[in-house]
RNA sequence: GGCCCUAUGGUGUAAUUGGUUAACACAUCGCCCUUUCAAGGCGAAGAGUACGGGUUCAACUCCCGUUGGGGUCACCA
């Protein structure tokens, strides 16, 4: 392991899914390691037995893997510094732990969870600015503590903040953060269970690790003191923080699940595209001094700076989303497209028709200016895929004349006698047949349109003919022109 | 409540670190283009930088105070 070499880690715990507030700190982690060479680390933490849930950790690496933040150390990618569990590093936890007891900066704590809350109760009624624990163990004698061990008195083991200066945060995005040491609590290190808790787990693993940049939420700032009076304990090297703004809902409080999705996979269910869901969230508390403002991951690599990250919270702004995941739809290559929307194809009423790549791609083509999800193209173009049960009344009424079904008519027999006919045919063929008739191109068009589409809106109407095919076309007038003209009739 | 962070249009963010008419994007509205709808182009409205004091020739930028919002005060992370 390079001493010199940057290496940052995403260390969520598995509670099941990947939060986009997560996702956008394993992204700043990401980016800021790929741009300096360094290296991505995945660590698991799971110190915590009650919070354990099923399959979370597959789910979060899939995730990850979906979104293309792939770690270059974590589970299955075993390095240099593993395992990458914090339930498998317990070793580790106790060993350092005996040390600081060693030293004295840390201590058994045999008090009772219900002293704990007696104590804290009492603070409260004595209106103390802030309950912290009393150091009530600190004074036990060795003789005491030898024999609770011996009597199997379960303890914790507790960090001793000792009288002294100030804790002073440096941090690349909120600078200067001074914390007076008597506000930091005796934090439990190691619970009772044998487990460490946050606090140790991520310092001891830092550190072991090789972490040179603590990149995490704003949530952690508070706690950060512990932290740093942990690894000046150690006499470790204290890595460069950089602690994110948060996620915040419209109303601004902490982004939840109450008030809309917070998971990634919500996301992926509702057809975001991968590439805009990085791009938006990558917005969100961070960005250049032009004005660019649409990005794929390799813009992102090379342009995202830590020093440029907004210090006050975002509103996570789905309209945006929307628009940028648009803007990346259409970007995107169209075979991608193609088999993304083959699968959603598979997935719905029109898995058992059989559409051709080639008019599929048509279809794609035709629509790419108006869509801005892959659903889309099923939603609001289900004409391409089948033929019209219903006519849009208000079309109806708006473009349906006495001779539109003469003309319909007139067209569809224009258009049979043509071979193969290209876009360009559709067209002058329509043209023909308004010039016998003496009237505008209109007065064919939007019937034309409705007949075949049963709406008003869509692509051009000869791009329209011309990805439906002549036979197609011919068809839908035919049934149009039996249904259309009484339903002309009832809406008067 | 204590401690900590924070504050620029509805939203996300800029502003060469004290000197611009406070800029860009999303959303909204209008026009152009297109015999549809979009996309695109052009334009409009929308903040005088939370508020109040300072410092300065000059403050969104610095200082103090106030208010609002958020985080955190677990044997959860």
């Amino acid at each position: 392991m390079n001493k010199n070499r940057t290496r940052v880690r995403f260390a969520p715990s598995p509670t099941g899914y990947l939060h986009v507030g997560g996702l956008r700190t394993a992204l700043y982690n990401y980016l800021f390691a790929k741009q300096s060479g360094g290296d991505f680390i995945l660590r698991i933490e799971d110190t915590d037995q009650n919070r354990y849930v099923e399959g979370a950790v597959e789910n979060l690496i899939k995730t990850l893997k979906w979104v293309g933040l792939e770690y270059d150390e974590g589970p299955n990618k075993e390095g240099s510094v593993g395992p990458y569990f914090q339930s498998k590093r317990l070793d580790f936890y106790n060993k350092y732990a005996n040390q600081l007891l060693e030293q004295g900066d840390a201590y058994r704590c045999f008090c009772t969870p219900e002293r704990l809350s007696d104590l804290k109760e009492q603070q409260q009624k004595a209106k103390l600015p802030q309950a912290k624990y009393d150091k009530h163990c600190l004074n036990l004698s060795k003789e005491e503590i030898e024999k609770n061990i011996v009597d199997g008195i379960s303890y914790v083991i507790r960090l001793n903040v000792k009288p002294g200066d100030s804790v002073i945060i440096n941090d690349v995005v909120r600078e200067r953060v001074e914390f007076s040491r008597d506000v930091i609590d005796d934090q439990v290190l190691i619970k009772t269970d044998g487990f460490p808790t946050y606090h140790m787990a991520n310092v001891v693993d830092d550190h072991l690790m090789g972490i040179t940049h603590v990149i995490r939420g704003e949530e952690w700032l508070s706690s950060t003191p512990k932290h740093i009076l942990l690894y000046n304990a150690f006499g470790w090297k204290i890595p460069i923080f950089a602690h994110l703004p948060l996620l915040l809902n419209a109303d601004r409080s902490k982004l939840s699940k109450r008030q809309g999705d917070v998971a990634v996979e919500d996301y992926k269910l509702k057809g975001y595209l991968k590439e805009a869901l990085i791009n938006f969230v990558a917005l969100l508390g961070w960005s250049t001094s032009d004005n660019d403002e649409f990005f794929n991951m390799n813009d992102l690599i090379e342009k995202f700076s830590l020093e440029r990250i907004h210090k006050a919270g975002a509103i996570f702004n789905v309209e945006k989303l929307d628009w940028i995941n648009a803007e990346h739809l259409r970007k995107q290559d169209k075979n991608i497209i193609l088999n993304m929307l083959k699968e959603i194809l598979a997935e719905s009423k029109y898995k058992d028709i059989e559409f051709t790549d080639e008019y599929l791609l048509l279809v794609i083509e035709g629509m790419i200016e108006r869509v801005s999800f892959i659903k889309d193209y099923i939603d609001n173009s289900t004409y391409f895929f089948e033929r019209p049960n219903v006519y849009d009344e208000e079309v109806i009424s708006k473009r349906w004349k006495d001779d539109s079904v003469k003309l319909l008519e007139n067209y569809a027999a224009k258009i049979s006698g043509l071979n193969n006919p290209t876009k360009e045919d559709f067209e002058i063929a329509l043209k023909q047949v308004a010039e016998e008739a003496e009237c505008g191109a209109g007065r064919i068009i939007h019937p034309v349109r409705v007949a075949t589409s049963g709406v008003g809106i869509g692509p051009g109407v000869y791009d329209l003919l011309f990805i439906l095919g002549k036979d197609e076309v011919i068809a839908r007038i035919n049934k149009a022109i039996k249904i259309i003209p009484e339903l002309k009739s009832k809406l008067g």
